[in-house]
RNA sequence: GGCAUCGUGGCCGAGUGGCUAGGCUCAGCUCUGCAAAAGCUGCUACAGCGGUUCGAGUCCGCUCGAUGCCUCCA
């Protein structure tokens, strides 16, 4: 079916993707905390897996992509004082902590609707879960790796190392870390600094708390995931994906907590997609260095030269690797807009092309099985794009006639390009759309073309470049070719 | 301080040790009444220093610089 590969963040190496089940992928990925808008940057994790769960359906698997809602409580910070940012922005806010949920949730979907991205099979919510979380911290328990302490719940970092790797996701060690402990005076219930919550005691004022055997309260941060990933996908699944922030403490930690529960580790590929920067930082909702899709595609906002839509931001992070850290400037976004519109321009006179011969002189086969190659190449879409630009050249040749498509070739050539740039890419051509006002718009243009040549036949180039220049002032622009005159909006 | 990643031509950005990545910009040409659009052609770079090798952007070491994680973050 393909000999597609993978990096694997544990082992640090691209790997054959041999699934569990054949013919079947199981992957989870950690979603949003939805306390606040998404911004770009988290965007671009959740399409960086959109592209990994098209492709995998594209190649012919069954697909059951999970990707939880973080909607209850981790803390900002581990020591006893911490605040949970759902509820400090639902004091700020003056809303109920699941207003504050559901507000961001629906901001989420809708933004990632925008983005084309397809929505995934199963997405779970901590707060839904609270039963299982409360049923694995037993079960850490009772094997020995986790302690009690005030109504609280602590995983034994160092207890578990003794039999387990406590670090090999992230590649630290164990001893390294305790060396490099700062003694924070904070008087805490843990044992060790490198324990980490499984279950946390509420403070009266903590608003979002469920019971359990220890304490009214809620669960650990990186709880949720194992009990969501293992209940819908199994103890051991194919792929985990996250953002790089997330590597450590966070999938370390539910490597260490599904260890400890199924004495089996969880995941087979780890996947970790890289960084948006702005102004060479990371995008971070604490440090304010960040830029909302919706100023994006408005074009309200102090970064950039104009607006981009959704589309054409997709494409320029795809114009990157996903294990890269992609830089965004409006220069780069430009750079992409203009690719991108050329492409989708190849692509429409593609549609129109016809086969005139039994031979073909360029090789589609080939050039098909370059796109199928970057893409199983650990889903290396900057190359895969650069392969959909290189087509531009067939399709240009073939229209002035230099090349000759057989019947056969043409159509794999217009469904090779139609499944990568919107099935697999997901990308929308929305230059073109077929509303009946584009029409009427259509048919106006069309009559001023008409009388643009009349004046052009008459030599009266005063009126004709009038028309031309007031249409491109309003952004309509008239591209005077072989075959005639045709308009296209900017 | 610890762990890790990265440093590619004007800009962005791929690169499995040996063959032109690609996009944008720019220049020239074709087309055009002139333009624009489109097309064609051109632009050989890999932070620095040393090493391994017949051969290194690609491997190793050092130096410089940047970033990420080590506290919530996609």
């Amino acid at each position: 079916m393909n000999d597609l590969h993978i990096y694997n963040s544990i082992s640090k190496k691209k790997e054959k993707f041999t699934p569990i089940h054949k013919g079947a992928v199981g992957m989870y990925v950690c979603g949003p905390t939805v306390y606040s808008n998404v911004h770009l940057g988290n965007c671009r994790t959740f399409l960086s897996f959109d592209l990994v769960f098209r492709y995998l359906k594209h190649l012919g698997y069954k697909v059951r992509y999970v990707r939880n809602i973080t909607d209850a409580g981790h803390l900002e910070n581990d020591g006893e004082s911490g605040d949970d940012p759902i509820l400090k922005k639902a004091r700020l806010e003056q809303l109920e902590p699941m207003e504050v949920v559901q507000k961001y949730t629906v901001d989420f979907h809708t933004t990632m609707a925008k983005f084309n991205a397809l929505p995934p099979s199963i997405e779970p919510t901590a707060t839904g879960h609270i039963y299982e979380q409360i049923h694995i911290v037993e079960k850490i328990i009772e094997e020995g790796f986790a302690y009690e302490r005030n109504g609280s719940v602590y995983f034994d970092v160092l207890k578990f190392n003794e039999t387990n790797d406590y670090g090999k996701l992230s590649g630290r060690k164990l001893e390294d870390m305790i060396a490099n402990t700062r003694e924070l005076a904070a008087q805490s219930d843990k044992k060790n600094p490198q324990d980490f919550a499984l279950w946390k005691k509420a403070e009266p004022q903590h608003i979002m708390r469920w019971p359990s055997p220890w304490s009214d309260g809620f669960p650990g941060w990186h709880l949720e995931c194992t009990a969501m990933s293992t209940k819908y996908l199994g103890n051991n699944f194919d792929i985990h994906g996250g953002g790089m922030d997330l590597k450590f403490p966070h999938h370390e930690c539910e490597i260490a907590q599904a260890e400890a529960c199924n004495n089996t580790s969880p995941v087979n590929y780890w996947m970790h997609a890289n960084m948006l920067t702005l102004n060479g930082k990371k995008m971070s909702k604490s440090t304010g260095n960040f830029i909302l899709p919706d100023q994006m595609f408005t074009g309200n906002n102090d970064i950039l030269s104009k607006p981009f839509s959704p589309t054409v931001t997709k494409f320029f992070m795809y114009q990157a690797h996903y294990r890269s850290i992609l830089d965004f400037s409006s220069d780069a976004l430009e750079a992409s807009e203009k690719g991108f519109n050329r492409l989708m321009e190849a692509h429409r006179i593609l549609l129109n092309l016809d086969s005139s011969d039994d031979k073909s002189t360029i090789d589609i086969e080939a050039w098909r099985k370059s796109c199928y190659d970057a893409m199983n190449d650990d889903f290396n879409s900057p190359i895969l794009i650069a392969h959909l630009f290189e087509s531009i050249k067939f399709v240009n040749a073939l229209k002035e006639g230099k090349e000759t498509i057989s019947k056969v070739d043409l159509e794999l050539f217009k469904k090779t390009m139609h499944d990568f740039l919107f099935e697999v890419l997901g990308l929308e051509d929305n230059t073109s759309d077929n509303s009946q006002d584009s029409e009427k718009l259509s048919a106006a243009v069309e009559l001023l073309i008409e009388l643009r040549n009349e004046a052009r036949a008459d030599k009266d180039f005063a009126l004709s470049d009038k028309i031309r220049d007031e249409l491109a002032a309003k952004g309509i622009q008239l591209n005077d070719g072989k075959k005639g005159t045709t308009f296209s909006l900017n």
